[in-house]
DNA sequence: TCCAAATGTGCACACGTGTTCAGATACCGG
DNA sequence: CCGGTATCTGAACACGTGTGCACATTTGGA
């Protein structure tokens, strides 16, 4: 009943502000009917939005300099453009950049596929891109969570017309890509060389990476490494063990132990616990941060042994955590601001000039020297 | 003179381009003389989408045949559906979702603020949310990040038609607030009171969580209480710290020291240093676990106290880094996957039933005693 | 005073889709 | 064979916006 007297009314300044939908009122008879199984009506449509046509009603002018008023680059009478934002600002009227784009316009969307988040490298790059893409006047339509990356919900997602899409993690089925093609959205690859040269993509150069890291530890007098990886599939994975494994053997060295995990911190506590029960090592590298403070932890707690002197420990990424004190981990740091600037960099030259072929940037790590080998 | 010259060739490109994309021929003469002072155009439009025409024409049926096709309520010969669905594939067609929304369906974007995405809490309860409301066929258009949710940006993107704002973290002017009330956008507070009593809202019972802590710990003997407070203005913090005091005035106590910092495991530590410099207190609580874990750093190595010996220490959020061995903090659960499900409920049921009341959803935050106590 | 140029504005179209409605076609009983 | 009905389909409109083009108005100069 209420619903019923609400309604109308809604219709009612419905019907003035527009020339005359009366949908609500002709539908008014059927509607107490209807009110009881109100949820089987699928998907109520959207309550109207302020529209150009109001603001151009209430301030007196067409609905054209309504539009030019909001657009820089068309000419309009100051006075005029001045009074339109005021009233407009009044009603509370926004352009609708979704109409807007149907002239062709970009759209301003951008589609963020973020991996599963659970590891706090993931978080932390998704926290500064969506903070640079927002300076950047790009609003990241973000897809991420553990299992929730499906190729149903990227295609879902493509349905939007995106003006490209950055994947970083996850996986991308090929028939993704072709449809990505197909609609003319870009993609830009971070993480991991994208599987197709054609596209943007910015790697970390995880070979001199771990090279380096390797480096360190052969300094220090170590000789026995092991290496806790993440999945063996992953491209940057593996990476990051050949810079392991080449430089071992650019030493005349091999690797002891060799185990590959999930990249989470209990993941990595646990193979650790496998790999250095034997207590054959006196270096572990591993793949991620959150693995190696998972090993870290398993050698002090669970093993009993002293960090840095019964075993170096190393890691990949630098997060956050790596820094604090109870750890002080020592790690090749995969640099986010740089990582996270030339993604949006490489969106802008890529909208500026669509057709320019496709670049590569490649991030140099750096070796951050702590307290842990 | 040369924009003169390009205009015409796009349009022609632009009419021939249903039957024929022959853009880079008949641009090509054209070209030479753009591309120097290409960078002074703008922004290039966008490249032109697949379009249910487009599908039309490859199947030999009418559009109208294919926009059926893919609405399942829509009735279509299934012959004719199957044939227009395959060919849509071949050609890499997807509905365009933004027209389509023009027409009164829901857009499916939702906006999330997600604030300066600092904190671990708050980057966990994105990630389940992102992940959740992707399940839901949501798809979030997220605003985070440190200083990148002004006003202007979240004005910004209130041109996109939401089908709602979900605001966590950040805070929030009336302006905007006023905004999407005029534009008819729901919103959905969650983590503090919503500044209007008649938007849904999930919060915290932060009072009773913080007088579970103290009832621990009174429990536990102890009788010298310190608070590290977040910001103090954020109305949940002022929650926590009344939770705090008024039990322990129950108790007949009075807070010993007290102090605000900024949420950060460093802000934690420099405060708790100068908190706990006289070593007055047998019991700090906290605001939240980063600012606990950086007390617990600093008792531990930068004064040299025993934790839970010399002082007991209490956090909020129960993050995943408070389970680490290495700190094993008790603390105060604000549990995310509740918290995130009655989001996605009241967002869901707001869908369904746009004129509801307003419905606010406390959520019950639980103890976990660990080692820290 | 008159004309050309400059300035300001509105009409009308386009964008890609969902949906109504009337018309076309197939089917079936008489 | 005819008429009625059920089934299927395409033309046309609506959604909200940007913009080319033609027209209206003002300005400036001779």
């Amino acid at each position: 009943m209420c619903t019923r007297v609400q309604i109308p009314a809604l219709g009612d300044t419905h019907v003035t502000v527009r020339g005359d939908p009366a949908h609500p009122t002709t539908d008014d008879p059927v509607r107490p009917m209807t009110d009881e199984n109100a949820p089987l009506q699928p998907t109520p449509r959207r309550p109207r939005r302020v529209t150009a046509q109001d603001v151009a009603q209430a301030a007196g002018v067409s609905r054209t300099a309504v539009s030019r008023a909001f657009n820089p680059d068309s000419y309009l009478d100051p006075a005029k453009r001045e009074r339109v934002l005021k009233t407009a600002l009044d009603i509370g009227y926004r352009p609708n950049a979704l109409a807007a784009s149907l002239q062709g316009t970009r759209t301003g969307l951008v589609g963020v596929i973020a991996g599963d988040l659970g590891s706090p490298y993931d978080s932390e790059v998704l926290a500064a891109l969506v903070a640079s893409l927002t300076r950047a006047d790009k609003w990241p339509l973000v897809l991420g969570g553990p299992d929730a990356v499906t190729d149903q919900a990227i295609l879902s997602v493509l349905r939007y017309p995106l003006d490209a899409l950055i994947i970083r993690g996850g996986s991308l089925g090929p028939e993704i890509t072709a449809t990505c093609e197909k609609l003319n959205i870009p993609m830009i690859f971070a993480g991991r060389i994208g599987s197709n040269p054609q596209a943007d993509s910015v790697v970390c150069d995880n070979r001199a990476g771990t090279t380096e890291a390797v480096d360190l530890l052969l300094n220090g007098g170590r000789r026995r490494f092991g290496y806790l990886g993440g999945p063996a599939n992953w491209s940057s994975e593996r990476e990051r063990l050949a810079g392991v494994v080449s430089r071992l053997a650019g030493a005349g060295l091999a690797l002891v132990a060799h185990r590959h995990a999930d990249y989470t911190f209990e993941g990595g506590r646990r193979a650790a616990r496998a790999l250095l029960d034997t207590r054959a090592l006196d270096a572990l590298i591993c793949g991620n941060d959150a693995m190696a403070l998972g090993a870290l932890c398993c050698a002090r707690h669970d093993l009993g042994l002293a960090v840095p002197d019964d075993l170096a420990l190393v890691g990949f990424d630098d997060i956050a955590m790596a820094r604090w004190p109870e750890y002080r981990l020592t790690t090749v740091r995969n640099p986010i601001e740089s990582t996270v600037a030339a993604i949006v960099r490489l969106l802008e030259m890529r909208m500026a000039h669509p057709q320019r072929p496709a670049e590569r940037v490649m991030i140099t790590p750096t070796l951050i020297a702590r307290a842990t080998h």
